[in-house]
DNA sequence: ACACCTCGAGTTCT
DNA sequence: CTCGAGGTGT
């Protein structure tokens, strides 16, 4: 009797509440319905049916069970008497003047009509070819910007339609990164405190409201009759990194994020559990007003709450034109981390509050207001699956293959695991939540997994046991090392790696040779070798798609430029194990020629500064090879520089004033000017040292655009001079660091 | 033997 | 940027 399952009714039960949540969350919370209104019925439709023929299915997270989106049973429903709407969102600069427009368009619009509707009264004729839209466009196309300019109020009547209606001030205010509730005072007592929830209903959270320490249980006695305030709860950094180290004590797993803390906090069954969280709260509306003062703008607004002693941020600001607005808006960019709470945005609204009157709202967000949203530092999403690359080397690196998600200013869809243990301790599995941010503003990072017990019984991940490519060698984990290598040298991972070091900047920097056209290459079989780079067939090559003749010739001057690179680099191209930059460097200067070092001695080797027994085994094994042997005299027929030039890169150091001899300059973040490789070159280029992280030897730091976070700490720590751009030019010139600390 | 510096290697997205 | 590990100095 078990049908099909495509068609048992369990199952499609099952698809259509998946669906209908969807619909529900793309339309409710998302505001972008995927489908019409008609198609979303006949699903509920369909879905109401079947649970009514076969009761015994209905499933309890049914979407016919609940109202609005994902209510709690816990809590009871409130109905917002005034809805909680959402704002629309700005991104940039274009979005936010497009938003102003809009907003006066309609003013004039309306203005328009009244004046018309009066003059008809009186008699008048007025319609005719230049009247409302087009008048309209016409006049905001002269004024782009013109907010609230002073004497620019509309007064006359004679050309009502031709002038645009002035938004007047705007305030802005920070949009933070919490939870919006409503308190409700009645008669100056606290009597309901409710989550947004679904805009027009919510949940009962008074109980836990009132542990909060900066909402108050009473208000002064000028209060009005009735005030429904609306603000945020948020949980302050301090009290957030108090409760994980608390965790941290206690052995329990640390907490995500503020914004889910300060989430799962106010949802607490027990008060007292919230009254410990340390949640706080910024009031920024109200929602409904009986028996208070008349207000007039939205900053009384604000300066009227403030005197009932609810919380009001003092960073609110009342500016008079859009672009005061963007500056406010960038500085909040800058000031983000300087903050003791997370935003996430700001929000702009137009002061006057008998023009937000006039404008209204749309079904989900009034007109008078725009949410400008920052790129969120950091997000929650689905861990897809783990993978691992193969690096040049033959290291075999996991990474994250994550649902796709915006963080940090763009969209991360990969992110490395490191190694194994990395992924124990981060106890990620795949179909886990985890969370995503951005370290030092670049590199996607997966913090940790985000702890749900409902998914805790997910299978351990395992390493792989052999590589990703076609041939499944074995991958191994040799005793004492934390990484897996794929040990076969015919890997093709390996090959198309070696390549790309090969023709990479920092080794022969061989142009318009990167990852595409090496996997085409090494697929079309022209390049089984580094070597064979110097006799590429171009006649196949240019009948490939993509290829035309001036691609061709700028690939073949790139390869025939790399002969002439230095030793260093050449060394750097052959992908010699623990072999860098700077060893490589130490090699050529040591030895002069790669013949010299080809039949060195592992003791030879070692005598080299910087160099140890590792690395000069590793050196010495290299050149053992026959197959790396044949290779080396492929490159010398190519005609490669295989001697160290004469002067090296001392050539030019010789030139400049050696302001910098004995120091170790750290640089963090870009400096104005020079590209990141280049200021490490001009402080070498003056006898100075630059390496990549601060230690106590280091003379002091740089700290440029966008300094990375964690340098700056360990210099501050260790009481290292700090030194701004500025500050930096002085000490290149002069060798001298400016008196301060 | 240990601590501390450095270096190498892999990595993301525009 | 982060992690791991080699080298060096104590």
């Amino acid at each position: 009797m078990a049908a099909l399952s495509s068609d048992s009714p369990e199952r499609r039960i099952a698809e259509l509440v998946e669906m209908v949540r969807h619909h529900d969350q793309r339309y409710h919370a998302d505001d972008a319905p995927e489908i019409p209104d008609a198609d979303y019925d006949l699903l509920k439709r369909e879905l109401l049916d079947l649970e009514a023929t076969y009761p015994a299915l209905i499933r309890p997270d049914s979407p016919t069970q609940t109202v609005g989106a994902d209510p709690s049973t816990l809590f009871a429903p409130v109905e917002h008497r005034v809805p909680m709407m959402s704002l629309d969102n700005a991104f940039d600069r274009g979005e936010l003047n497009a938003w102003a427009d809009r907003a006066r368009r309609r003013l004039a619009a309306d203005q328009g009509q009244k004046v018309i509707a009066e003059a008809s009264g009186q008699g008048l004729l007025l319609l005719s070819d230049d009247t409302d839209g087009e008048a309209d466009s016409e006049a905001v196309a002269a004024e782009p910007d013109g907010i609230g300019r002073a004497g620019d109020e509309v007064t006359g009547r004679a050309t009502p339609q031709k002038l645009p209606r002035e938004l007047g001030s705007l305030v802005c205010e920070l949009k933070f990164d919490g939870l919006a509730v409503s308190l409700r005072y009645e008669n100056g007592v606290l009597v309901q405190a409710a989550t947004r929830g679904n805009g027009r209903m919510g949940e009962d959270i008074t109980a836990n409201a009132r542990t909060i320490q900066s909402v108050p249980h009473r208000l002064p006695a000028y209060a009005p009759a009735v005030l429904e305030v609306r603000g945020e709860v948020y949980m302050p950094l301090d009290a957030f990194d108090d409760l994980n180290k608390q965790q941290d004590e206690e052995g329990k797993p640390r907490y995500a994020n503020p914004r889910n803390t300060a989430a799962g906090s106010l949802r607490q069954k027990d008060p007292s559990i919230t009254a410990t969280r340390g949640l706080s709260i910024w009031c920024y509306q109200i929602g409904e007003i009986q028996g208070g003062p008349t207000l007039e703008t939205h900053s009384d607004t604000l300066e009227y709450l403030r005197s009932l002693n609810l919380p009001v941020n003092p960073k609110a600001k009342t500016v008079s034109t859009i672009d005061a607005a963007w500056k406010f808006i960038k500085q909040c960019e800058a000031d983000r981390h300087n903050l003791p709470y997370e935003i996430d945005g700001a929000v702009i609204k137009i002061d006057r509050l008998d023009l937000q009157l006039e404008l209204g709202t749309t079904s989900r967000a009034p007109r008078w207001a725009i949410a400008y949203k920052l790129p969120p530092e950091e997000q929650n999403t689905k861990l897809l699956d783990i993978h691992v690359s193969i690096g040049s080397k033959g290291k075999a690196t996991p990474f994250a293959v994550l649902e796709p998600v915006f963080v940090g200013g763009s969209t991360v869809a990969m992110a490395t695991l490191h190694n194994e243990d990395q992924v124990r301790s981060k106890r990620v599995r795949p179909g886990d939540t985890v969370v995503v941010r951005k370290a030092g503003d670049v590199i996607p990072e997966v913090v940790g997994r985000v702890d749900d017990d409902r998914l805790s019984n997910l299978p351990e991940w395992e390493f792989p046991t052999t590589c990703p490519c076609p041939h499944k060698q074995p991958l191994v984990r040799t005793e004492g090392d934390a990484a897996h290598y794929c040990r076969f040298d015919g890997c093709p991972e390996q090959l198309r790696g070696w390549i790309e070091h090969f023709a990479a900047r920092n080794a022969l920097d061989i142009e318009h040779l990167g990852e595409q056209r090496v996997r085409l290459f090494i697929d079309m079989g022209l390049i089984a070798d580094v070597g064979d780079i110097y006799a590429l067939d171009f006649d196949l090559i240019v009948e490939q798609e993509g290829f035309g003749d001036l691609s061709v010739a700028n690939l073949k001057e790139a390869i025939e430029a790399s002969r002439h690179q230095p030793l260093a680099r050449l060394l750097v191209g052959l992908n010699i194990r623990h072999l860098g930059d700077t060893t490589c460097e130490v090699l050529a200067e040591a030895f002069r020629h790669l013949d010299l070092i080809m039949d060195a001695s592992v003791d030879d080797l070692a005598e080299a500064d910087g160099i140890g027994p590792v690395i000069a085994e590793s050196v010495y094994e290299f050149f053992q090879s026959r197959v790396n042997r044949e290779i080396v005299e492929k490159l010398r027929e190519a005609g490669l520089n295989f001697a160290q030039g004469t002067g090296g890169p001392s050539d030019e150091a010789e030139m400049l004033p050696q302001t910098l001899e004995g120091m170790i300059i750290v640089v963090t973040g870009g400096v104005e000017g020079y590209t990141r490789d280049e200021v490490g070159a001009a402080i070498k280029a003056r006898g100075g040292k630059s390496p990549g992280s601060v230690s106590s030897k280091t003379t002091a730091l740089v700290v440029g655009e966008n300094p990375g976070a964690s340098k700056l700490e360990k210099a501050e720590k260790l009481g290292i001079p700090i030194l701004d751009e500025a500050q930096f030019q002085w000490l290149i010139e002069s060798g001298e660091l400016p008196s301060s600390t």
